[in-house]
RNA sequence: CGGGGUGUAGCGCAGCCUGGUAGCGCACCUGGUUUGGGACCAGGGAGCCGGAGGUUCAAAUCCUCUCACCCCGACCA
């Protein structure tokens, strides 16, 4: 492609108030475009690296013996009540209604979709395992949308639906795609992780997270140092049967004090956070360690509760007359749960439930004995020692959730009655899976883990285009003719080339080409032609070498090997 | 939903406090000089100052209401 032809609208700014790197770079560099809030356009150049992904999943899908559909956006509200999430899903539905008041939402996921079909088709055993995927628009209405790409409200996601007759056989499914998915990110180029997760809202028993990993993250996972057991820290399990660090400081005197500053980084651990939360309409008090967070998840499990959000700080004002930082366990008179990185502590501090006043010197099970539940409450953290080896201990790094694999069991066949007849000629609810990638998530991942101060690096698979061709001087007839000449003849190889070819100066061509970022560059201008030769430059690299011309064409196809081989 | 911030030319911003001709940089158009890391000179086009109401002789500027967006948090996966 011809920069003189092509539509690529670079700027030389951003807007002062974005600040994720993936997000910066796909505007300035002509990828995306802001529509309304966390709805972007793609332009050419984005569109291409979206297109490049996709190839990449429907090629490891088909191996994986999935078929590809493509399901509507627009569903009916009747399905989303069959299954019960019309009611449950929340606010992230999308809903409206047409001009006879018939009620419909933008599929923000598709199992209802996609069990609509495949229950009126498979009536045997026979007709199964089966496994569906779609790459389609999705549309979540988030409260806040942020970073882009990152966590938009319409996104472009690769869904798969599997279909079998058993366990044992939808346990085979569900590993043959963690396989598949394993694969895709790894030609894709990125640097990720597998770890277990939770299966939130889509539900199940089993769960897989893929994360890019990069430090802009907003994922934290934990993996053990001993035994590889990975997973978010929302579900990592913690081993503190024989946690000895509280018992080792010894019992003082309880004594209240005027509060002089806020606590320190270091001094968190001795502190206690008093959390309120409303549970089912009870208001609790969950009480956790300064320098732990709490895991909603397991407190949730914990309480046995269907619902369960943090106390407002208006309501707190109101009901008790007390700003969140000076509650605190002793004399509060509701229900509480402690996390057992608490048991037995000494020496703890806390708020006084008086205004800038706290409790030091406390012993937890002298001076706090309302506590109703206690239980591993808290997020995994680093230096936890690992739950599952009991040996290792656990180190953090961030990631981005880029796919998402899930064993559904019946969940949705049951109360959806897609069913089959087995070989007895019993009707049984079939096995399911589901599986989600965030393609638009991924070229916004890559970016995350690929760039420097001045733009984009892209792995070579999903970059918009191989090889970026610099005309340094077109008005002068030797060079422009040198470029043209390579410009064709690596074209002619397949290889996808950006030939910039404008009446620009250098200076504007190389900034252009660093914050596109397309892996490998050809310069081609009068300094190093009178010697016969061209520049060659990866992306990544910091100076770049010197080829003879006739030399180029073989030297790029080499480098793309290399690459295609390292990656 | 709580806290903070911003809406002025296609993009990035100043002006607002203290009301009185709507400005700067980039981009764009014309002409000229330049030509290896976002050139320079001269000229030019481009704006219902987010919207509605109010105060005033006069509002981008002051007041009230409203809408939108961005950031932090909560929520969500």
């Amino acid at each position: 492609m011809r920069m003189t032809h092509a539509f690529i609208p670079t700027r030389k700014e951003a807007p002062s108030d974005e600040e994720v790197m993936s997000h910066i770079y796909m505007q300035r560099g002509g990828y995306i475009r802001w529509i309304a809030s966390g709805v972007y356009s793609f332009l050419p150049l984005g569109y291409r690296v979206i297109r490049k992904i996709e190839q990449i999943i429907r090629e490891e899908m088909d191996n994986a013996g999935c078929q590809e559909v493509l399901l509507p956006t627009v569903l009916p509200g009747s399905l989303w009540k069959e299954s019960g999430r019309w009611d449950h899903y929340g606010k992230e539905l999308l809903r409206f209604t047409d001009r006879k008041g018939t009620e419909y939402c933008l599929g923000p996921t598709h199992e209802e979709a996609i069990v609509s079909i495949v229950r009126d088709e498979i009536k045997s055993y026979r007709d199964l395992p089966l496994n569906l995927y779609q790459i389609q628009g999705k549309f979540r209405d988030e409260l806040r949308p942020r970073a882009g790409l990152m966590r938009g409200r319409e996104f472009l996601m690769k869904d798969a639906y599997s279909f079998d007759v058993s366990s044992e056989s939808a346990k085979e499914t569900y590993e043959a795609m963690r396989n598949a998915y394993q694969k895709i990110f790894k030609r894709c180029g990125l640097s990720f992780s597998i770890v277990l997760a939770d299966s939130g809202a889509i539900g199940g028993s089993l769960s897989h997270e893929f994360h890019v990993l990069a430090q802009s993250g907003e994922d934290t996972l934990v993996s053990c140092s001993e035994c590889h057991y990975a997973a978010n820290v929302e579900t990592a399990e913690i081993d503190n049967t024989e946690s000895t660090e509280n018992v080792t400081c010894s019992p003082e005197d309880l004594r209240k004090e005027t509060v002089v500053s806020k606590p320190s980084e270091n001094s968190l651990s001795k502190h206690i956070k008093t959390l309120l939360y409303h549970a089912d309409d009870e208001l609790i008090a969950v009480l956790i360690r300064g320098d732990h967070d709490v895991n909603d998840v397991a407190l949730k499990d914990i309480l046995n509760v269907a619902s369960l959000s943090v106390a407002q700080p208006s309501v707190l004002k109101k009901t008790m007359e007390l700003s969140l930082d000076d509650v605190g366990p002793i004399g509060l008179e509701i229900p509480m749960v402690a996390d057992r990185a608490l048991r037995d502590a000494h020496g703890m501090i806390a708020g006084a439930n008086e205004s800038n006043q706290q409790y030091c010197g406390i012993s937890i099970d002298r001076d706090i004995t309302t506590i109703r539940t206690w239980g591993n409450i808290r997020c995994a953290a680093h230096g936890d020692r690992c739950g599952h080896c009991k040996q290792g201990t656990f180190s953090t790094t961030r990631g981005i959730e880029v796919g998402h694999t899930f064993f559904l069991g019946t969940k949705y066949s049951q109360p959806m009655k897609c069913q089959f007849l087995n070989e007895e000629g019993k009707s049984a609810p079939v096995v399911m899976g589901c599986y989600g990638i965030g393609i638009t998530r991924i070229a916004a991942a890559a970016i995350e883990q690929n760039h420097d101060e001045h733009g984009i690096c892209w792995p070579l698979p999903i970059a918009p285009y191989q090889v970026a061709l610099l005309s340094l001087q077109p008005n002068d007839d030797e060079v422009k003719a040198t470029a043209d000449r390579i410009y064709q003849d690596l074209e002619a190889r397949g290889i996808e080339i950006l030939y910039d070819d404008r009446k620009e100066r250098p200076g504007v061509k190389f900034k252009d080409a660093d914050l596109i970022g397309i892996p490998i560059r050809i310069t081609v201008g009068r300094r190093t032609l009178d010697n016969g030769q061209v520049e060659f430059k990866h992306r990544t690299d910091k100076e770049s070498c010197l080829i003879a011309q006739s030399d180029i064409i073989t030297f790029v196809e080499r480098s793309l090997e290399t690459l295609r081989n390292n990656s």
